[in-house]
DNA sequence: GTCTATACCGAGATAGAC
DNA sequence: GTCTATCTCGGTATAGAC
């Protein structure tokens, strides 16, 4: 079966993925053009829309993707039943797997304002997902006397917002390994839910 | 002294600012046009630009107010020579400071990469004043064997993303008082820097 | 200082040939 | 599936009257 020529149906969907990540992580939704998606992926605006109905979809794809990466991640790790060890493994995972992702991570951070009311519900909805496996954690922890803290939803917020501001400053052999950073956080985190 | 009709100086600066700040904070930068802003403060477009030579510069002009009120705030609070002491009240300042102002502080934090290179380096520098402020603290507490801290570069990263947090979920008139939510945090931020 | 009018450009998206 | 060409709209910014 000879193919039409010019027809690359099966890289390009994931290029233009790519490009729009990078450019998106880059420049930010709004500021990014679909023209220029097109010219990083070497094509004409109009080819674009054989992928994706609008540029909005394009965002979605982005962030739903990221979302399940993280969700269905985090839920392949083994879990045990000690709650110590498993704070100590999702902030060794949150860091390592956010780390990994930077332009993703900045992306489902910065461009939840520019979806619509519906996918933002649907995105959020994901994001509350992940939030909820700490709270859970927190709450068996404390049940069990291992942890000691005032309020466990609380305490998710503060968790998250320091392990994920990791992506802020950390870069690519920097003065610390990814190990070395894992190590200190874990440190704060376990200080911080102990007397 | 009668004013040529329809002239505002004045007030119509502080406006434009207001009117930027709003509509910077919800609907991001980009995504924000002369025309709204102009609209909101109840001009035509034309006359926005006898206040601003250009959109970056309203931007700038926001970054660099919010910044500069950031310093200037924390510098005069009194400070002792108690580490623990000086750390509380930085927490509890860092905390009330955003929560006070979500919109202000939510451009700072997600504009930075739409303003040009000379821009941001000016910015950046002011944050990194900030950001030594804490790590003063931090140094200054561990020489006196008051903080346990394994490195506080890193340890100031930490617990100012923990607390910028805040302005992620905190609502006024939500289930915690601002005072409750200071509380907490310090909790956290004081047992993560103790043995 | 504000207005109206407009220059100029690039945005998202579509149509139809190949 | 990709291209070229184009539609339509709205963007930033400016000119000149009042």
């Amino acid at each position: 079966m000879a193919r039409t020529q010019g027809s690359h149906a099966e890289i390009t969907g994931p290029r233009i993925q790519a490009a729009a990540q990078r450019l998106f992580a880059d420049h930010g939704y709004a500021a990014v053009s679909m023209r220029q998606i097109a010219g990083e992926v070497g094509l004409q605006v109009g080819a674009l829309y054989n992928y994706t109905p609008d540029k909005q979809a394009l965002l979605v794809s982005l962030l739903e993707g990221h979302m399940h990466d993280l969700l269905d991640t985090w839920a392949a790790l083994p879990q045990t039943v000690e709650p110590m060890q498993n704070l100590e493994s999702f902030v060794r995972f949150h860091i390592a797997f956010h780390m990994a992702r930077p332009q993703a991570v900045f992306i489902a951070y910065m461009e939840l304002r520019n979806l619509t009311p519906d996918n933002f519900t649907r995105i959020e909805s994901l994001r509350r997902r992940y939030e909820d496996a700490l709270t859970t954690i927190l709450d068996r922890g404390r049940a069990s006397g291992d942890f000691h803290i005032d309020d466990a939803k609380l305490t998710t917020f503060g968790i998250i917002a320091m392990l994920t501001g990791v992506t802020t400053w950390y870069r690519d052999g920097g003065r610390l390994t990814p190990t070395e950073v894992q190590d200190h956080y874990w440190n704060m985190v376990r200080r911080a839910v102990t007397a």
